[in-house]
DNA sequence: TATTTGACGATTT
DNA sequence: CAAATCGCCAAAT
């Protein structure tokens, strides 16, 4: 079946947010044991995104940004999906900005 | 085969 | 208080 990898950790992480929440990075690389890894979860969903499994719009960086540059389809998608999820977006110098204080997964 | 980079985050100086 | 560096794992060159 699939790795034991750390990448197949994160995707799992990932796929475990609920609907309606959003997660950071940190927070994912924690629950996969490496509090300092959070870098090896942005590159797991950018080598592995898994389009329809691994919801990557759920995922946001410490400051409640999302990624524009690598986002499936364009941004104003991933905005979409997150506010057909009941999750609010705020648009600043054309990057979107998640209240983590409202929306932040609490695992 | 070895080296460098990368959707980030925390710690140290 | 602010800036700079280290740490993490895997993929790409």
């Amino acid at each position: 079946m699939e790795k034991d990898t750390f990448f197949a950790r994160v995707y799992a992480a990932v796929q475990s947010i609920p609907r309606g929440r959003v997660a950071t990075y940190g927070q994912i690389a924690r629950l996969c044991g490496s509090p300092r890894a959070a870098r090896v979860v942005g590159g797991a969903l950018h080598v592995n995104p898994a389009p329809g499994v691994i919801p990557c719009h759920r995922v946001v960086n410490r400051e409640g940004r999302l990624a524009p540059a690598f986002a499936f389809g364009g941004a104003q998608v991933q905005r979409d999906l997150l506010a057909a999820e009941g999750v609010e977006t705020e648009e600043r110098g054309g990057l979107y900005f998640v209240d983590l204080a409202r929306y932040g997964w609490q695992p």
